[in-house]
DNA sequence: TAAAAAATGCAACAAAGTTGCAATACGTTG
DNA sequence: CAACGTATTGCAACTTTGTTGCATTTTTTA
């Protein structure tokens, strides 16, 4: 493994402890720009035979302490990519964004870019909000230059 | 059942067969401003004690034809919510925007506003965007006001 | 290195949704 | 308006995804 100092570091910025597991998890979810889900992860990782249980709540820590950040696919699962700070521990509740590729069904996550106004129409009309998400549609790079080739 | 022949003609323009289980399910969803869940319909149809088979595939075939559209939820649930368009069957792959209540956990189906760039921005990048939904998160107004008075 | 606290692994369980199939209802055609 | 073909319904069984409880193991700190 590569950079398990920094993975080390970084459990222990969000006061979790340092286990093989979570070290293993962290390294799959660090060297992939998609999300991936429990199954994806468990694939990667069959080598080390962790078991389904201790996965998804590891997942579920990562989640909960704003290490890494869940999204909803749309076929009800959930994906789960890293939402490394820049420096300290964020806020689960910070702005996504997410492209869903129609064709390869990957979800990669994006910087939120800033400069729409449907949060100040919104706050307008009553709702307070506290986070959101932007989820795009459509065909990835990666796609797109397969179907462009044939 | 009020608008019983609108929900006849509107399943009729989207070529589905008339059922008694499709005009209760279309009452519901058309007098909600919110998206609602297969167990929040099972609810409010209770008298008429639909089968949840029954309930889901009639949910699918609305999503299919373009009649309804589906949202995930934080939850891993499915909620639908009409998607009436202003005169023919519009595609799926319109977009939507959500306002997901952390409060009541209701989702608030908006028109999506224009006026953002970030698609533009992807699309430079090589993604092709075919639709996008935009999810805000927070309190609505209900609970806002609710919230406030006490 | 010993003790406290947290993480793990296993089995059983729960929720959400799907599949297959027989029975029923819709709607079209004559 | 009767009869036929096709789509929908209802039921039971099943699948998938994820959770809970509990005993065991590991991590961390002193």
């Amino acid at each position: 493994m590569q950079n398990e100092n920094l993975y080390k570091e970084l459990l222990r910025r969000f006061r979790l402890k340092v286990t093989l597991t979570r070290l293993h998890v962290l390294d799959v979810l660090a060297n992939t720009p998609v999300a991936l889900s429990h199954a994806d992860i468990t694939e990667q990782l069959a080598e080390y035979d962790i078991d389904k249980v201790t996965l998804y709540r590891t997942l579920n820590a990562f989640t909960k302490c704003g290490l890494a950040h869940k999204v909803a696919t749309e076929d009800r699962n959930w994906l789960y990519a890293l939402h490394m700070p820049d420096d300290a521990p964020s806020e689960v509740t910070s702005d996504h964004a997410h492209f869903v590729c129609d064709e390869c069904e990957r979800i990669y996550c994006l910087p939120m870019e800033t400069g729409n106004n449907t949060r100040d129409i919104k706050e307008e009309q009553g709702f307070v909000i506290r986070s959101q998400e932007y989820r795009l549609h459509g065909t990835c790079p990666e796609c797109h230059t397969q179907f462009s080739q044939q």
